[in-house]
DNA sequence: GTCTATAACGCGATAGAC
DNA sequence: GTCTATCGCGTTATAGAC
């Protein structure tokens, strides 16, 4: 499927990669694309489609290669598969930036845009519950609501640090020290 | 000092609460503050000069928020203060309101802006050498690294709550539990 | 310092040909 | 499906009076 449109999604993940979701222009996406405004428009309808089927493309990607993550790898212990699914979030690579990027993006107009709380929710509610899973598995020991406010306060910070590291407050391996150190110390929670 | 300009400031502050750093208007700040829009540019040259200034003036005042804390508070424990400080963020009053939306707008738009990055490099290390030296007065066994590498992981984890406070994706109650719990662990390191 | 009026422009969106 | 050309509005910014 790498169609003209599909062709549009990806320039326009580079564009909001670039400008922020706030700052794309219908314009800019087009240059970016090699195509004309109108062709833009005759695939969405408006720029509110652009950005829905866009974010949704994003999420799409995100959940994909967070799913096919150690294809072969021998299943190490759950540990280092949680320390990994977590990590994999901080790392300068064009994929995670972009991805990272839309995402805090989301994030920040979702306090201004009502519309898009419900969608960025269940969004959430669906990773925190995957890495609670991830946590029972490399923690046995504790109970289903420990690891779920676990879950919620490493993604939380997971994405604090990742903010921190795209705006330029925090190098990227020093935000990766922080990040396994608050891991292990969840997981030595009694 | 409390003149015109201030006063403008005052305005931008509640705008940017409402629409964003990047949906302030120009024509609207002008409509909040009772002025004319060419007032605004007689006092801030143009749009960017609004932004930074602004900006500039929250970070202000959030410092000072910070320091003026329990004026005649009868000096609890150490411990006692820290929390008093981390929770202070997440409270739904209008000033704290104002204040962590405006900051994670900053810190959002300087993903896209690298002007606003230095700015803000310097009021995060502010924040984080703050807590940390509050970190070293309730928990003096620990050391001095490992105070800053606290601070940065509460720090970061306090704006990855606010945001999804703000945004919809967490209750606020359920936040400060989380902070809560989360400060009581970093206490608990050996 | 502050206003009214307006210029200049960027940008979302559409018309219509091919 | 894709393009060129353009409209119309909202917004930034300026001119000039008081």
């Amino acid at each position: 499927m790498s169609d003209r449109r599909t062709e549009i999604l990806r320039a326009a993940t580079r564009v909001i990669t670039r400008r922020g979701v706030r700052g794309l222009r219908v314009g800019e996406l087009a240059a970016e694309a090699g195509v004309s405004t109108s062709l833009i428009y005759y695939h969405f309808t408006d720029r509110a489609g652009i950005l829905r089927q866009t974010l949704e493309f994003i999420s799409d990607r995100a959940d994909r290669y967070t799913a096919e993550r150690d294809p072969g790898t021998p299943a190490d212990s759950p540990r280092a598969e949680l320390e990994q699914v977590l990590l994999l979030e901080l790392q300068d690579t064009a994929e995670v930036r972009e991805n990272s990027t839309a995402w805090g993006e989301l994030r920040a107009s979702a306090v201004f845009d009502p519309d898009l709380r419900e969608e960025l929710a269940r969004a959430t509610h669906t990773w925190v519950h995957e890495i609670a899973e991830l946590l029972g598995r490399a923690h046995p020991a504790g109970t289903a609501p420990a690891h779920a406010a676990s879950a919620e306060r490493l993604t939380a910070l997971l994405e604090g640090l990742s903010v921190r590291w795209l705006s330029g407050s925090l190098p990227l391996d020093h935000a990766r020290r922080l990040l396994r150190d608050a891991i292990a110390a969840e997981l030595q929670r009694t």
